[in-house]
DNA sequence: TGATAAATCACCTTTTTAGGGGATGTATAG
DNA sequence: CTATACATCCCCTAAAAAGGTGATTTATCA
């Protein structure tokens, strides 16, 4: 019998690539196509799926909650994140959520083929770039400074427009508290001054804004 | 003879799958990959392509800039841009350099190669979607103010961390001056303080980034 | 156990912004 | 010609942020 493959992803051309490399393939595969996380979820219900192919960045919902969701409605499904760009954190809460694998799109076909046949056989698969990604040795520039849960909470107020005194009456510390958190974001990203931390976390995605 | 077709785009699952859609049509065409822009620019020089399929995001600059010097060079060359999300202001500049056609890569496989075969005949073609969006009849948000040269200027050394004082000496204005221009465009983005101010102007790409 | 990181709190000074009034000249469009 | 928008300039006050220099507790990790 064929191996049942769902592929959540809302751009039809990358569904349609993917199901005709994998249907191509001596796989032995079946696939079936969502294009967003509302009509996955209905067809994780109706069928007894083998693999999830996932897009991280889908219409309704983030990658990262339905592989939560899916995992946590059936454990023995294998789940394979695909996406455009490399962030650690974003690789690390897919890798908690319980992803079996993890791969660039900018990887090539048989690398993704690969990660397929490894995911499907029940290994985990970190595809090129991810790795090194990892392991911090990263050419690219994914130097963001880490951040701690606290400092990423104030820097989401900070952005909505809270001024610290606000923000400290909302989390119930002291003023100083708030600063000092402040103070550490602009070392950590190198901004001079609030307008370039918000450009640079922003830009880069370190907060989701709306 | 056969029409060349450069695809310029760094994920190899869509590219592929765009050529595999293009050679397998009716079009007689021959297609090139380009994975960033350099080599993009490379192929041009050395070819004379019928159309370029432009991806909006490369690794190396921005598909507004590569279809400027494509378009500078050889402006005899069609192009199309594809791109994952709908940004009316990103939809104007490409337009403003001058590229023929725009559809987005949530659209059916049959858009995607019906545009292509309008922009091939010389037509302009906008994708499903790209219309609306710029009739002003979109669903998501292009409430944005619109803001004088002027003021965008001052809004770009805000972000970059200039101080009023800064930004007055290198315009050669008066600290009032940037100062008013400053209070207009928090009352145009109704934005509480500069925080808000940038969040918004750069998750809108109302200023470019780097 | 000792080191380290995180989160918390404290004080002081200076600079910068926010918010509220205004005013003037100059172009441009109706 | 006359609004209107734009850019320019001015003054005032209060609030907020930036910059410095500390400390304490807690938890985790080697």
């Amino acid at each position: 019998m064929p191996q049942l493959v769902l592929i959540v992803e809302d751009h039809p051309i990358v569904s349609e690539s993917l199901a005709q490399l994998l249907t191509g393939s001596d796989l032995n595969i079946q696939c079936l196509h969502a294009p967003n996380a509302a009509k996955g979820l209905a067809f994780l219900n109706g069928n007894s799926f083998d693999l999830i192919l996932l897009d991280i960045n889908l219409p309704d919902m983030s990658g990262i909650e339905f592989c939560k969701i899916a995992k946590s409605r059936f454990p023995g499904i294998r789940i394979l994140a695909l996406t455009t760009i490399a962030q650690r954190h974003v690789v690390e809460k897919m890798l908690d959520q319980g992803a079996d694998g993890f791969i660039l799109k900018t990887s090539d076909i048989d690398d993704i083929i690969g990660g397929i046949r490894q995911v499907l056989s029940g290994k985990q698969y970190l595809g090129k770039g991810v790795k090194e990604l990892m392991n911090g040795h990263s050419n690219d520039n994914n130097d963001l400074p880490m951040i701690t849960k606290r400092e990423s909470e104030i820097l989401k107020l900070i952005a909505d427009g809270l001024t610290n005194q606000e923000i400290a009456d909302k989390l119930f510390i002291s003023i100083f508290t708030v600063d000092s958190h402040r103070k550490n974001l602009l070392l950590k990203f190198s901004a001079k001054n609030t307008a370039t931390l918000i450009k640079i976390v922003v830009s880069k995605g370190v907060i989701d804004v709306d």
